[in-house]
DNA sequence: TTGAGTATTGAACTCGCAGTCAATAGATTC
DNA sequence: GAATCTATTGACTGCGAGTTCAATACTCAA
């Protein structure tokens, strides 16, 4: 009865590829293991074998997709831009892009975060992964600060780095249930208040 | 067997308390009948006998969290304050300091949040209820627009306010996992890039 | 006090799914 | 081609939880 054999990297990656399309069709819960295995073309046994428990799975599942989440990038042409204000616009906006591309995945990841409310392991995976994005606006929020550090005293460069952060994170939140959702005029909104501070900056 | 009679009113009353307290404690998925039913003093059948299902007692449940969350109130005192975008900074300072006040309801709506991206019932609660927050933005986003409609040009005042909704969700939900979140800073964060708009606005 | 009506119970039923494991067939080696 | 190895299977187990319902005890009106 035992199908064709393969290697394990190959099976794990397939299981894995599995179990992240039906994690992102059914939910975290609402996962089985059953139908994981249905969609890898191989035994629900084999699944178990591989990862040990369905827990062990869906850990496996959340590492890969933050191992493929495309991890905040500053791109050369960001970079160029002079005023440190509109880089972090630019960064804004290319993030809120990146947020109505893929919701899929970042149903996924909400569901994770509902989940490490609960679960330790998963909680701690994911605090790792939110510091990462957010230190990735620091270099940005500390040019900003550094353009004009009186009116912003008190202010920490990773202050504003959580804040740019909490904006993304709140958008991704109404963008996910709110299907008349208008991203392009909160890119609007967004710009435009930046740039009123940058207005500021230079009078 | 049966133990002491009740009114319909007041068990359901009892069972609805019990029910959202194991919600909070459990989250929506660990919520089981026997330990709501345990909370509330009475057998689980009778649990089922009023609210007939487990998902009606949940949704019972988010009806009563819906309906007793506090409402944006903008309250006189921030109703006097003479400049709009003040008035919205004081606004946003009061929910955030909601938000950390009550992180247990918070967890819970945002549990129903992800439970809503399966649950048609649930998604469409949620909604009408976010919708609700951002419309009582709106008088005070408007009063900012109309303030300096050409800076604003093309922003409208609910991009605006569903832009403040955003902002107050990101920090929601970073201060919901993170310890080190750190409230204060994110406040002084956010009135600062507000006194900036103010400082456009009066310049 | 009695009887009807009903709120309440809890045993029993069902169902789905995670996890186990001995048997097995495909691969590999000599 | 035989022997060995092991990846794979699928039947089996057990449990946990939702749901049902007939029995039961409380309430209240007459």
């Amino acid at each position: 009865m035992p199908g064709t054999k393969a290697s394990e990297a190959i099976r794990r990656e397939q299981i894995l590829n599995a179990a992240y399309r039906v994690a992102v069709h059914r939910g975290l819960q609402g996962t089985r293991i059953q139908e994981v295995a249905a969609r890898a073309g191989v035994s629900h046994g084999l699944v178990l074998f591989y990862f040990k428990s369905k827990r062990g799975l869906l850990l496996a599942v959340l590492d890969r997709l933050l191992a493929t989440t495309t991890i905040l990038h500053v791109g050369e042409d960001i970079r160029m831009i002079a005023s440190p204000i509109e880089s972090l616009l630019a960064l804004l906006r290319q993030e809120m892009d990146r947020l109505s591309s893929e919701p899929q995945r970042i149903r996924l990841t909400f569901d994770y975060w509902t989940a490490g409310i609960r679960d330790r392991e998963i909680r701690l995976k994911m605090r790792t992964e939110f510091q990462r994005y957010r230190d990735a606006f620091f270099p940005l929020a500390s040019d900003v600060l550094a353009r004009d550090p009186e009116r912003f005293h008190g202010v920490t460069p990773m202050g504003l780095a959580a804040v740019s952060v909490s904006f993304i994170n709140g958008c991704a939140i109404q963008a996910m249930l709110d299907p008349a959702f208008d991203i392009a005029q909160h890119l609007l909104a967004a710009e435009n208040l930046l740039q009123f501070m940058h207005g500021a900056v230079v009078a």
